[in-house]
Order: structure tokens, then sequence, then C-alpha cells
RNA sequence: GUGGAUGUAGUUCAGUUGGUUAGAACGUCGGAUUGUGGUUCCGAAGGUCGCCGGUUCAAGUCCGGUCUUCCACCCCA
């Protein structure tokens, strides 16, 4: 062996058992989605730079994957450029295409695109994979799949109710207790201006994001350190110390920030859905969790966050409003909300827990024994009408040795294996042998189908 | 981007104060067994000790750099 072959950092490749696990996970996401009436679509796994640069903050844009320019892109480059050693500025002169970070933006863009072939409001759903030049870490990967659902060009609160019922949905299929965190930007907006900080939106609602990890006094100090007033960290602490049921929470913080305008559509935006939510009988815990703030900085109306109960992993499915995403790419006012479901934490969370079905329809349910030419011709046509009924079947494609051909079957683990050689084409039958059991039972060829089938 | 740990057979790991030919288990392959797998027994193959350089008579072992993987921060699914 001359060199090690590897991966890339930070990317996996998926073998069979994998395979057929993560498929489980994403049938289901799908079926969901379908029933919901979304509609898939896919777009390239790369972007131009143009409509993937600064949709995700100065954090994002250091995080995207870019590619390189084809030919001789370095003599096209200006030379006091080369010469300044400014990789950002040289980027711009030598990539203008990139991995796609997310779903949400190639989705704005998409709708743009097609604005006048698609009839809104549109729903779609779509699972691809994503890249992100992060440094990888438990739970964190390079290139992962995201299972977005978004419904663009509506306003309705309904749509923020069907994408909390899919995900009950969803989880209840996949057997995972969760619980469902649900927060406004209008809410988080609202705070700010009623402190007095309403341009420091981002760093509050960062800090506060964190209340439950580093605890109260460290958020205080935190927001003192970035700048943030006295009083106005003084004025915040009622709120962060909230407590009671939804109605009793939103009516506290009404007395703090319902004077303000987005504060008071916030606040009336979840007292709407959390009614809504009140009429359905869900798996699911829901609760109004106002140090919920998500990192994405498009968000404009709800936010979710989906954690499991029984598995600490972060957050396994997120999402929110976004009003003017397609804004940025010409289109205003069109409003969308959505989620995504993360495929690879799902994937974590179902093994930990054991809860990956164990009958698999991907895997070959009968083998047929290869002893040589006459045999194979004998068996070729019964495998053929196997197949036809449904059946996944194969014939061990050489005459190696009974050892080998049962060992095979063995670690494949093929639950029933198919013996014909001379003594069964005489009596133009199939000793069929069940390999968990070990039993035998010689059969002709339609008791053979009947019983896999 | 910042900090910490790690790297020896396909895999999991031993390897003494630096000292001759780097070991084990599991796995793989072959045999015991010419139409019967999982168990057992016997045998074999498999290594640039991550890579580059340095110290030394001598380096898997010590030093420097680099890369990889893992963990934490930032941020995120």
């Amino acid at each position: 062996m001359a060199q090690k072959p590897s991966i890339p950092k930070g990317t996996r490749d998926f073998s069979p058992v994998e395979m057929v696990r993560r498929n489980y996970i994403f049938d289901t996401i799908k079926d969901v989605f379908r029933l919901y009436g979304f509609q898939p679509i896919e777009t390239p796994a790369m972007e131009n730079l143009s409509t993937l640069m600064g949709k995700y903050g100065e954090e994002g844009d250091k995080l995207l994957f870019k590619i390189l320019n084809s030919g001789d892109f370095i003599s096209k480059a200006p030379q006091d450029v080369i010469d300044e050693k400014n990789s950002n500025k040289l980027t711009t002169h030598i990539s203008e295409k990139g991995l796609r970070y997310d779903l949400t933006v190639p989705f704005a863009r998409y709708v743009v695109q097609y604005r006048n072939d698609i009839v809104f409001p549109f729903k779609r759903y779509q699972i691809q994979p994503v890249w992100r030049a992060d440094r990888p870490q438990k739970g964190r990967y390079r290139e992962f799949y995201q299972c977005d659902v978004d419904v663009i060009g509506s306003d309705s609160l309904l749509n923020e109710l069907e994408l909390v019922q899919i995900i009950d949905d969803v989880f209840q299929r996949l057997q995972i207790n969760t619980v469902v965190k649900i927060n406004n930007r209008k809410i988080l907006a609202g705070i700010a201006e009623a402190i007095g900080e309403a341009d420091r939106i981002v760093d509050i609602t960062v800090a506060i994001d964190k209340l439950d990890k580093i605890g109260l006094e460290k958020v205080n100090a935190e927001m003192l350190e970035k700048g943030i007033s006295d009083t106005a960290v003084e004025k915040l602490q009622p709120i962060l110390k909230l407590e009671g049921s939804t109605a009793e929470k939103l009516e506290q913080i009404a007395a703090v920030i319902g004077h303000t305008e987005v504060g008071a559509k916030g606040i009336s935006e979840m007292q709407t859905l959390f009614a809504y939510l009140a009429n359905f009988d869900l798996k699911t815990e829901v609760e109004l969790d106002l140090t919920l703030a998500r990192g994405l900085n498009y968000y404009t109306g709800a936010i979710f966050e989906v954690k499991s109960k029984d598995v600490q992993i972060g957050s396994i499915c997120g999402g929110g409003r976004y009003d003017d995403l397609t804004g940025i790419f010409g289109m205003p006012d069109v409003s969308g909300v959505g989620v995504s479901f993360g495929a690879e934490r799902i994937y974590d969370v179902l093994t930990q827990l054991g809860l990956f079905p164990h009958d698999s329809l991907e895997t070959t349910k009968a083998l047929f024994i290869n002893f040589g030419e006459k045999e194979e011709a004998y068996c070729l046509p019964v495998l053929a009408q196997l197949r036809k009924n449904n059946v996944n079947a194969e014939i061990f494609p050489e005459s190696a040795k009974m050892k080998k051909q049962m060992n095979y079957a063995n670690r494949k683990e093929i639950p029933f294996v198919i013996l014909a050689g001379e003594e069964e084409i005489a009596a133009k039958k199939f000793t069929l042998k069940n390999m968990e059991t070990g039993e035998q039972q010689l059969v002709s060829a339609e008791e053979l189908i009947k019983v896999l089938s």
C-alpha cells in the first residue's frame, strides 16, 4: 500500500448499514412533508458567491467554501491585489462560486428566479447536503444534510402551526421525545427597544441565548462587556427571570414591552399561535422560551428550536419566519417560514437510543447457492420470478466453496438460503434453509415463491 | 480563527531509563471439513511506528515543525 487513502476533514463515507438507517430517517421525514402538501425541489451544490455572501453575517462568510475559477485565474487577478496579500480581497478576483451553506438562501434565490411559474403560497421541501468550512467536532461536520420545509408567500400563522404539527409528526414516527421551543424575533426587538438599546438587538439576543448554558450572572456580564448600559441590563432582569405558563409569561412581558409597536405585534403573534396549538393533542412538549435567539439574522418573526429530551446533543431541528429574504434578490414583501431537520443529529439520537428498526427492507431476503453451470441454469428462472414478486434475492456469482457461500449469507444477514444440486434438480425441488433456525425443507418452485413473498 | 489532547498491522491497543529481528487480540485468507454458516483447532499474510527535519554510536521512544483525528471556545444542524 503506497499511501493511505482518506477523505477531507469533516466529511464522511456512508456504508450500507448507515445508508439504510439514513434512508429510514429521510423517508419518514419525506412522508410527513408530503402529507402536508409540500413538494420537492433541488438546487445545485454550488451557487454564485454573490447570492451567498452577506446572507449569514460576517462569521458565515468566513465559513463558506469557495470554488476557484477555472483556467488561469491568477494571471487575471490585478497585480496590486495579489501584492496586498489580503485573502478576502483576492477572493473576489479568483473565485465567483461557492458551495451552498444552507438550503434557505438558495431557495429564496429559486423563488425569485421562478416567481412567474410558482403558485403561491409555495410549499416546498428540500433534502440535500450543505457545506460549512467550520472546524469539525462532535455532531458537527463540514458536509451534512439538511431537510428543509418552507412555505413562502403567506403571512398566516397557520403555517407556523403546521410546522409544529410536522415536527410533532416526524418525531413521533421516529419515536424521539422532544420539546419544541418557540420565541419571536419581534418580542426580542421589542425588548431591545423597551430597554433603550434597540440597535443592540444582536448582542443582546446572543447573550441571553446562553442563559441556560452559562447562567444569569455571566449573561449579564457579557452584555455589560459588549457595552450595553447598566440601566438597560437592569431593566432586562424581570424578563430573564420570567416564569409560569405561556399565557402568564406573555402577560408579564407585555407589561414591559407592550407599548412598543414590534413588541405588541410579537406578543399577539405568539398568543395566536399558542391558541392554535391548544386545539391539538401534540405528543411533543411546546414551550415559549424567551431566551431562544437563534443565530441566523434573517429571521423576523417566530423562531423554533427542537431538542431531544433524552439525549444531550444541541438542537435537532430549527427554523423560523423571515419576512424579507427574497428582498435582497429584488422581490420584496414576500414572507416565508420554515424549519430544517438536522439529519446527522437525528441519526446520533436514534443510535444512542437504539431506535432504528431492525428488519430492513433493503437487504437480501434469499440467496441461491451456486453449485455450477447446470445448477445455475436451474435456479436462474426461479430467481427472476422471486424478483418479479418483489422478493429481494440474489445468486452467488461463482460456484465457490459451500463454506464461503454460506458465510457470505451469514455475514450479510440473509435470512434464507436456497440450495439446488443434483438431487433437487432430479426431484424438481429446492431446499430452503432458514439461516436463523437452521431448519430446512424441500419445496417446489411455487411453494418457494409463496413462502418468501 | 483561539486553546488542549492524539497518531504503532484492516480494527482496538501493548511496546521498560533511548539498545539487536516492533508484539497481542479481533478481523482477513488458507486448512482440519468434496452439499451446509455462526462454535472450535491449526497455519499464513499483513508495519515507511502520521509526515519532514534535528539530537545520538543507536530513535516507535527525546526535541522542533507540519498534517490528521478528537475535545472545548466562537458559531451552528
